[in-house]
DNA sequence: CACCAGGCAAGCC
DNA sequence: GGCTTGCATGGT
């Protein structure tokens, strides 16, 4: 096979992927650590969802992952690199791990990978996210998806792939209840649409001109960017602060308030390329200890 | 009723 | 540059 795996063997069996011996890699980490909207448990060890236009339930076995009803083609062109299935997770791991804080979040949020997904999604998605709650921007994206998206059948069930920019133009962007958002996603669309290449463009962009690309555009903010960067260019140095991490981060690291640039530029010294790996354990551990966290040091601003 | 949610733009200084 | 305010909607 083509690719490198440090994992595992590679059975296909009854139109189905498993992967034998999988480490580092844990579902309700994965897809409950507020990367991906599209993803929800559908069953025990077992998340459904949609990605790069086509539908996949996925669910952990012992150290096996089986990937339902797929073909070693989709697995080779779309999942495998979604999955993020190349990188050695426990060298991260290790190289991260060091501090009291980190090693807590990393044995919280061991089976954590950072998914490879479509960038227009990514930026329609973290749009939509802003000061918003992952319950009600699953419920945008789903709707959206419904309302503008093309239906995927998939296991007997009905799907919707994430919309292209000019579908997402046609629609009625009432329906989806995003609000002020409304001007920010159909602005984002109509720049994708009317130039074909900003896409391409961005990610062969140096990280600093990707960033300031995505900030010269309209509702596209500090903290939205830096998702963007994370999540759908890739770059692992990017390490996005919202008020979870800016509340976890003066708990557990400052001990007192502090700014969001404080912050940004103290993770940059001190997890550099491995910021964005980083911010999802401490991401997930903060939402796990939602009640813990003192609100009065970090209220949010 | 208030306050908050993976913030941002605009307006002020 | 930094700081404040309004913003749509739905949940608690």
């Amino acid at each position: 096979m083509w690719y490198n795996l440090y994992i595992m063997e590679i059975i296909n069996k009854d139109n189905n992927i498993v992967l034998k011996n999988v480490s580092d890699f844990e579902l309700s980490h994965i897809f409950d650590c507020g990367q991906c909207f599209r993803f929800s448990k559908t069953g025990e060890n077992t998340y459904t969802g949609v990605s790069f236009g086509k539908a996949l339930t996925i669910s952990k076995n012992g150290d096996d992952i089986v990937l339902h009803g797929t073909s070693s083609e989709d697995f080779e062109n779309i999942w495998y690199n979604y999955l993020d299935l190349s990188r050695d997770y426990s060298k991260i791991k290790n190289r991260l791990s060091g501090d009291g804080c980190m090693d807590n979040a990393i044995k919280e949020g061991y089976g954590i990978r950072i998914l490879n997904q479509d960038l227009f999604e990514v930026i329609i998605s973290f749009i939509i996210s802003q000061s918003n709650n992952i319950p009600r921007i699953k419920k945008i994206i789903e709707t959206l998806c419904k309302t503008a998206g093309e239906k995927i059948n998939y296991e007997g069930k009905t799907y919707y792939s994430f919309p292209s920019p000019e579908a997402i133009l046609e629609c009625d962007i009432s329906l989806l209840h995003a609000g002020y958002r409304d001007k920010y996603i159909t602005g984002a669309a109509k720049l994708v649409k009317d130039s074909p290449d900003f896409l391409d463009e961005l990610k062969a962009a140096s990280s600093k001109t990707a960033k300031k690309m995505l900030l010269s555009i309209y509702g596209i903010g500090n903290k939205v960017a830096d998702c963007i960067m994370l999540f759908g260019l890739g770059r692992t140095d990017s390490f996005p602060v919202d008020v979870w991490m800016q509340r976890i981060m003066e708990q557990l690291y400052f001990k007192k308030k502090c700014t969001k640039s404080e912050i940004s530029e103290y993770a940059a010294k001190k997890f550099g390329d491995l910021g964005g790996i980083a911010q999802q354990y401490l991401f997930y551990y903060a939402l796990n200890h939602k009640n813990e966290l003192n609100q009065e040091i970090g209220n949010g601003k």
